[in-house]
Formats: C-alpha cells, sequence, structure tokens
DNA sequence: TTTTGTTAGTGTTAAAGTAACACCAACCTA
DNA sequence: TAGGTTGGTGTTACTTTAACACTAACAAAA
C-alpha cells in the first residue's frame, strides 16, 4: 500500500525530551535505537505521527510505547525543521518535553524492545539527528518555566517535604536557594496544602508533608495571583 | 507529477499572526482569502511549507509572498494539528508571530493579489480554521513575552520617544503605566541610546529621540541583566 | 540511657525596589 | 502673547528581597 499526494511532503515526527529528578540529580530519558539510521546510538524517544492522532496524542503514544510512562506531565516545546536533521529524507520534529515523578516511577523503566535509561543531565552521552539541540532547548525551556508556572512539582512525588521541593528548584535551577527565605515565600503563596501527615523513614527528625492545591492556585490564577521563584 | 508515499502524511503547512501598531492601536494583518476553502473568508497568511526550505523561511516566504512584508521580526509561536482544523484534509501547522514597524510600512500594503488589511484586536472579524485560537495564542504570547524581553522594540520605528515606548507597553498590555516610573525604569536599564535628534513636526514641546541599543543589551544579558517591564 | 548525627523549623534587619503622586518647561499655533 | 499640548523631572511611604544562625526533634549507635 502506498499514499500519493500531488506536491511532496515531509514525514511528521515527534520527540519527547523525558525529565526526571533522583536525590539531587536531574535526569532525562535516552533510549538506544534498534533500527537505523543511527542504530545502537542514543536518541530521544519519539516516531512518526499517525494521521489519527495530533501531536500531542502521538507524543503520548510514543513516550508510552518506547519507555512505559503515562499520564505524565506533557507539553509542546518547539518544531524542528532543518532540511537536514534527518539523514534518510526530510522529516520535520514536533518536540515535546515531560516531567515525570521519577521516584514512583523507577521500577517500571525499561520495559519495552528498546533499552530506556536515565542519564544524568550533565553525562548524557553522544546523541544523534539533532538531538543534543531539542535537549538542549527543553533544558532552557524548563529553567526558565519552573519559575513562573508551579510544575515543578510534576518531578516531586505527590507528598512532599519543604526540603525536597527546595532541592528540586536548587537542582532544575542549578543553584542554591536560601532555606528560610524559600519558605516563608512558598508558604505565603497559599497553593501548598499540609497532608497532615509526617515524613517517615528517616534517621532524623521527620518533616511535615505537603501537597500542592492545584485548584486554589488556578482560582487564585484567576485573581491576578503571579507564581514566582 | 505525484509523490509517493510508504505512509499517509498530513501536509505540513505555516500560519502568521503579523502585529502592529497604530496611534495607540494593536493591529492584525488579515488576508481574504481567493480560494476555497472558505473563499472570501478572512484568515492568517500562510501556506505549504516546501521540501527546500524551513518552516521558519516558508513563514517568511509567505510574508513576503501574501503581505509584501520582509525583514521582520519572526518567531515560532505554536503548532496546530487538530484533526479536523482543515475541512480538506488533514493539515498540521506550524504558526509564527511577527511584529511589524507598521509607521514606516503603511504605504506597501496590499501590495499581492490577495487583500491584506490590518484590523484593530479588538475589531478581528470572524476568522476560518482554527485561526482564532492562533490569533489568541499569539497575543497572549505577545503579552507575556513583552514584558521580559525587548521585542516590544520591533513595533516602533527605529528612533522613539520615551512617550511612543511607553504608550506601547500600555497598548500591547492593555493596562496604564506611570510615566514617571516608567522613564526611570527604562533608562536605567542602560539599554536606550540617545540619538541626540529631537521629534520634530509636532504642535508642542519636541521630544528627545532614543533607540534601543542591542549590542549593550546582549552584552548585559551575558552579565546576568534581566529584561522586565 | 546517653550521646551523636542529621535534618526540621523558625525571625530579624538592612537594603533595594516599587508605587503613588503634581508641577513647571518648552514649543507650536492661533 | 495667550492658550493648548506634551516633555521632563523627585520624593516618600510601602513592599519585597537577601543575608544570616540557632534550637528542636528524632533515630541510631554506643
Amino acid at each position: 500500500m502506498s499514499f500519493q499526494y500531488e506536491f511532496p511532503r515531509p514525514a511528521l515526527a515527534v520527540d519527547c525530551v523525558i525529565f526526571g529528578l533522583d536525590e539531587g540529580d536531574l535526569k532525562v530519558m535516552l533510549i538506544r535505537r534498534d533500527l537505523p539510521p543511527f542504530e545502537g546510538r542514543w536518541a530521544l524517544p519519539g516516531g512518526f505521527v499517525r494521521m489519527d492522532e495530533t501531536t500531542d496524542e502521538a507524543a503520548r503514544r510514543e513516550l508510552r510505547e518506547e519507555t512505559g510512562l503515562d499520564h505524565v506531565f506533557l507539553e509542546q516545546l518547539y518544531t524542528f525543521s532543518d532540511l537536514q536533521r534527518d539523514p534518510r529524507e526530510r522529516v520535520v520534529s514536533v518536540a515535546y518535553y515531560a516531567l515525570v515523578r521519577l521516584t514512583n516511577f523507577k521500577v517500571h523503566a525499561t520495559t519495552d524492545a528498546a533499552e530506556a535509561v536515565w542519564f544524568k543531565m550533565c553525562e548524557t552521552p553522544p546523541l544523534c539527528f539533532d538531538h543534543p539541540l531539542i535537549v538542549e532547548t527543553a533544558y532552557d525551556r524548563l529553567k526558565a518555566k519552573v519559575c513562573y508556572q508551579p510544575i515543578g512539582f510534576e518531578l516531586l512525588p505527590k507528598n512532599f517535604t519543604l526540603t525536597q521541593l527546595q532541592k528540586m528548584y536548587e537542582t532544575v535551577l542549578a543553584r542554591p536557594i536560601d532555606k528560610r527565605n524559600f519558605r516563608k515565600k512558598i508558604l505565603s503563596m497559599g497553593i501548598l496544602q499540609e497532608t497532615g501527615e509526617m515524613q517517615s523513614g528517616v534517621a532524623h527528625r521527620a518533616a511535615r508533608l505537603y501537597r500542592f492545591n492545584e485548584k486554589k492556585y488556578h482560582t487564585m490564577v484567576k485573581k491576578g495571583f503571579h507564581f514566582e521563584i
């Protein structure tokens, strides 16, 4: 079976930059390609867009198929269209980035055919296609966006301590933050909810567990509230 | 001539939201379609991406062909891929937004075949396809971005008065700004350069003309400077 | 049971930045 | 030369930010 068009068309693909947080390290999930081109080399999970799905849906499907991830934060990043970005033929790729609660997920990794592995951002292996550019673009976006939208919570467990939250920002932004000032600021925003529970299984004073209150955040945004770290 | 592929492919298009500033009104350029579908209805300038050009290049080409605009600020906005966004067939569109010095340009308008007309943002006619969504997305982006990147200058003549600059921000952001505070802040940033020239042809005290110093801005950014209105 | 180690949790102050506010100057035109 | 219009300028109260250190709680080890 083949498909005919009056004018030539680029192939349309999606690629996903998947971020996870692991004990103070920001990580990216990469897969080892099991098909040419670049067979055996590291790349972002991704694939071609089907006719019956939007690019968002294609990105979620590829995520599921190639990494086993589902129901994660996913947002369109940028569309890459350089003529030579794929050696086979003209491929335009709509890139996405995803944020994953790595703590919950860890065990399920490497589900599928291709090898899917978490790498520290600072230790990513050489990537094929224009994927280094895509990763860099995604990291820049993440750093910028985490400051003015409460997306960082997507990298933490649903319930978290203030120290975990602070460490997440320090890791993503790659800079230290003052503990007291951070707590004052984040608590005064009124978007965190005490769960009433405490941390357990730690060899020191247990910390209170909080949860991001999305509803409250949205009603506050409507009233002009501006999130900022 | 026809082109065959093993798998079906969406058509790939670009669409441009072109903003201009005219005496305190933010305007958008629209064209009246001279072909089906939606013949005679208003739409964004745009068209299909060719095999020998990136989407950026396609957007610039369409801008030139359909509106006569060239060498303008142009930035990728978002990729729209809803299955039903085009009634003919599956079309994925990479949307761009452009900022135009309308004052310089005015005369050249309506160059090409199709009718190209500036509309006030608040008086846009009904648009076809998903173009209302694209325009809204572009306007949101413009409002957000103008606050943290000095792109607003692209809407003004190269040389401008502080009042023009302030009015630009007030128009784009749709809120009043205090004159003295604005001047203090913008001048203290050190990104404006006095041209030494004065406004002329006005029936009142002439104002100093300034110019955006892009080089200075870039060197300051490298040193950690953060633009913010 | 005491000590040790580790993180939780908490306030104050100086400095910087922001927001609110009004009048005279300069120039053109009638 | 009087009137109209915009240009240009400082001060102050208030808010926000940045810098900074100690005690509390708990588990584990001695």
